[in-house]
DNA sequence: ATGAAAGCGCTAACAG
DNA sequence: CTGTTAGCGCTTTCAT
């Protein structure tokens, strides 16, 4: 300890601390004796006592094809990253893709090491949640898990809402073969999408919908073996911009016009859409508030923590509006 | 404590810890009481006394450029994460790209949270190597840091031997008029690439250098600069391969044929350029046995740290030798 | 305004 | 084999 370069050992812990009532020549002293000594306080310690270690977990499944690929997952761990730093607080990201990764994930999260969580976990199916459940830590989760039913919070897009705006708005233009590329169904959030088509195009036949899997190539073979089953489509929906622009291209291979022949809408907003010939219309989310709120959400559970836990609410869960943006395409 | 719900306190410990001098009968009562109690150790109290915390950081600055367009660097994180994982260690990524961000990321790092850190710093003005030299925390970085006469331990790929080889092969093919495109030259790994370039074309006018980004628009950009200014260069070594099908796509554009009138080598022998056309002659670096070798070193310093810390040895750096791939474009 | 003492939840020596 | 005793390095009453 630095008491040998001070006074002694509890104001040390104020000086660092930065409580008032220290003398301003004694609290000199201690930070020139910091300074020196390049002493630095053991959090670990601290947050034994403390009971909070100003660090919070983005735990992230499958980040092959999230981290790496989506600019859109680039930009809302930005805005994340960004409110939690104005708070003080350290983000931590966990990379879970293998299976075995989960225990250890879980084991860290229970440690005690982060004060809370942000969980991406987009699959359905994924063990996660429910692991995170009756575990006691603060979690927000971005995106539907599939308990709705729960009390846990999440933050969503509103993902049936915003196809919905697409597919009415085609429906608006006078087109009645309207058909749809989706993202891969094991996530909750492609399905909302085809849901919300489904409630614009109830009688649409299976042979309009075809599953992609949210990269360009997947969109261009979609876009194939949508105009192979049908080519008298005259509209599709598709569910995010990067698919889009690959069906765009597959359309402008084929020779077949956008909008005039086939009109095309996507959904996201990333800057890829302002960059295709003819420039996309589609469905703007707005990723930096989802972040925001996000963090906002989790940082109020974990300030509510230590007061009382008694009152414990439904989840205040938000859903983000989403708004249609017009350009070329539809 | 469990004591409640079996014999007592550090005998759970034992169990916990897996310590085999406990009865096996106790052992079971005492798992039992856990699992319905649902207790979790207090990761920051065990630490506290064992000096460690079975979690290492992953440090990346400029995660804009490099975490998410970066196949080289994904596959690389995932090496890393798959060899510390089987050490049973969790690696928690740490991500800096503002300024504000470095203090608290310090701070973390030095906090105890985590045994070591993988640090990749590659600008060569990065502060972060400089802070991290004597907070006595293990660290190895990726890629050479600024500072070779120091100790710090890193991993760095041959890059100036990698870039010579390229261009001997160039050479050796009767070319006359050998371009470069660089990375960023704010990038030692660019520096190397290039001070490799000119070890073979020490007489190379500086027209025949352009500096590109490591993105595939920038090298098709850098190509376009060169062709502009030597229309009579006969053979350009690219710094990667993402900017080396940027520079395939200009050059057929303007109807040069490859490797006929201008041969092209790249670096990183990345999956892409195995999809140009025609495909790539590249400088491949083993990313995997990188990554693997980083955690090597790392662990080795973590575990060497508690033995004795009076054997400090010359940094045990590790530079992995790189290979030239025959493909059709030179 | 500052020091002394207690204790956060755990492991590690030491007894038994 | 298992319980007891001491701290790990810090914050926090409680005195002073």
């Amino acid at each position: 300890m630095a008491i040998r370069s001070g006074v002694s050992k509890s104001t040390v812990s104020r000086v660092i601390n930065g409580e008032p009532r220290v003398r301003a020549a004694v609290a000199e002293r201690v930070r020139r004796a910091v300074g020196e000594l390049g002493y630095v306080p053991h959090q670990a310690a601290r947050s034994l006592v403390t009971r909070h270690n100003d660090a919070v977990a983005i735990v992230v499944t499958e980040p092959q094809k999230r981290l790496y690929s989506d600019a859109y997952f680039d930009c809302q761990l930005r805005a994340i990253r960004k409110a939690l730093a104005q708070q003080g607080v350290q983000p931590v990201v966990l990379l879970v893709d293998e299976p075995t990764d989960y225990p250890r994930v879980v084991k860290f999260l229970s440690g005690g090491h982060v004060d809370g969580a942000l969980v991406f976990a987009l699959q359905s199916d994924d063990p996660l949640p429910a692991a995170l459940e009756h575990m006691g830590l603060p979690v927000v989760f971005g995106g539907r898990t599939d308990h709705p039913e729960d009390r846990s919070v999440f933050v969503d897009a509103d993902n049936r809402g915003g196809a919905r705006l697409a597919v009415r708005h085609l429906v608006s233009l006078g087109r009645r073969r309207i058909a749809t590329i989706t993202g891969p169904l094991d996530q909750t959030a492609s399905v909302a999408r085809l849901d919300g088509y489904r409630d614009v195009v109830p009688a649409g036949p299976a042979s309009l919908i075809a599953e992609g899997d949210f990269t360009q190539p997947g969109g261009a073979q979609a876009m194939a073996a949508l105009l192979d089953r049908c080519p008298d489509l005259d509209a599709v929906f598709v569910a995010s911009d990067l698919m889009a622009a690959g069906a765009l291209g597959e359309l402008t291979a084929r020779g077949l016009r956008v909008p005039e022949e086939v009109a095309v809408v996507g959904f996201d907003d990333l800057p890829v859409g302002e960059s295709t010939r003819p420039r996309l219309t589609t469905v703007h989310q707005d990723i930096e508030a989802m972040g925001r709120e996000m963090t906002r959400l989790l940082m109020k559970q974990i300030h509510a923590e230590g007061d009382h836990d008694g009152g414990d609410r439904p989840a205040p869960s938000v859903i983000t509006p989403m708004r249609l943006v017009l350009r070329e395409s539809a």
